[in-house]
DNA sequence: ATGCACAAATTGCATTGACAAATATAAACG
DNA sequence: CGTTTATATTTGTCAATGCAATTTGTGCAT
């Protein structure tokens, strides 16, 4: 073999390249979207302001989970955001060494000014998908990733 | 709206959050499956190996373009690879400035060692699609990828 | 030729996140 | 009860990356 014999100048893209690049796009889009309007704020931080607003106070394992984030590095998505004063550690009721982490109500004015930014980022990736293909699209990805985690 | 309707406990998964684990998980498979052979290598190094395995000598911005990469991340990655001994960094035959990136003997060794670890990783998540499955998740993902790329 | 704008790689710096150790509390078990 | 084991968070440390500034080299237009 002596050099491409592909027709494409860049990426012959195997579907874990691929899916980097979608991914690295999609949160660019977000993050500039977001700064457009004002807001220097991350992927990560953006999840837990929605995820804070869609499901209410929570602990810090919890979130993590669910933003899928490692627990210390939680612990400092949490000191910025609490710094910006969109949440509050409060105690946790029954257990003590767990917090109960909820949104202020700056943080809930911020997530309502900026939800549409997600929306509006994903509208436009998806522009160009009739759509029960972009559900085809969520449940093949579900799929996979039950297959990865359940799988073995 | 009050709280969850939806039954599943966790990741309500909009389409960013769904690829960011889908990518997660696919890429810690790859990287423990080199170590399990023994190669404590991550993605991009792979990555790189990858491309310069398949398309043959390139300068370090080519190179950096393929894997996504930023220049100045590109130029530690080539330390690190270099001083492994995987490749070397020759002068580039028309332009001073540019270098030829290409692999030693040991790095094209080690490439055709594990060049089948990913093809396992991306078996097994890919295992539960049916083969059109597969063609059509790529063939959305780089349509999304061309709309976020070119769109505006 | 000389200068000027542009390009390739490197380096400095700051941020982010993973992993492991430490701390505090809870739960289970004898 | 007291001891042991497990869990929630925090902190220390480190590797990887992005961005901005720097260095070196190209090529074009005078």
């Amino acid at each position: 073999m002596v050099t491409a014999p592909s027709p494409t100048p860049l990426s012959d893209s195997n579907l874990g390249a691929l899916l980097c690049q979608v991914r690295n796009e999609l949160i660019g889009r977000l993050e500039r979207e977001l700064a457009a309007h004002g807001y220097e704020m991350n992927f990560s931080q953006y999840l837990a302001l929605k995820k804070l607003a869609a499901h209410g106070p929570m602990s810090a394992g919890e979130l993590a989970r669910t933003i899928n984030l490692d627990a210390g590095a939680t612990t400092r998505l949490l000191d910025r955001l609490e710094a910006k004063g969109y949440l509050r550690r409060q105690p946790h009721e029954q257990d003590r060494r767990a917090l109960r982490i909820a949104l202020t109500e700056a943080g809930q004015a911020l997530w309502s000014d900026i939800h549409a930014c997600g929306e509006r980022a994903l509208a436009e990736a998806t522009r160009g998908l009739a759509p029960d293909e972009h559900v085809r699209l969520h449940a093949m990805l579900s799929g996979i990733l039950a297959t990865l985690r359940g799988g073995n």
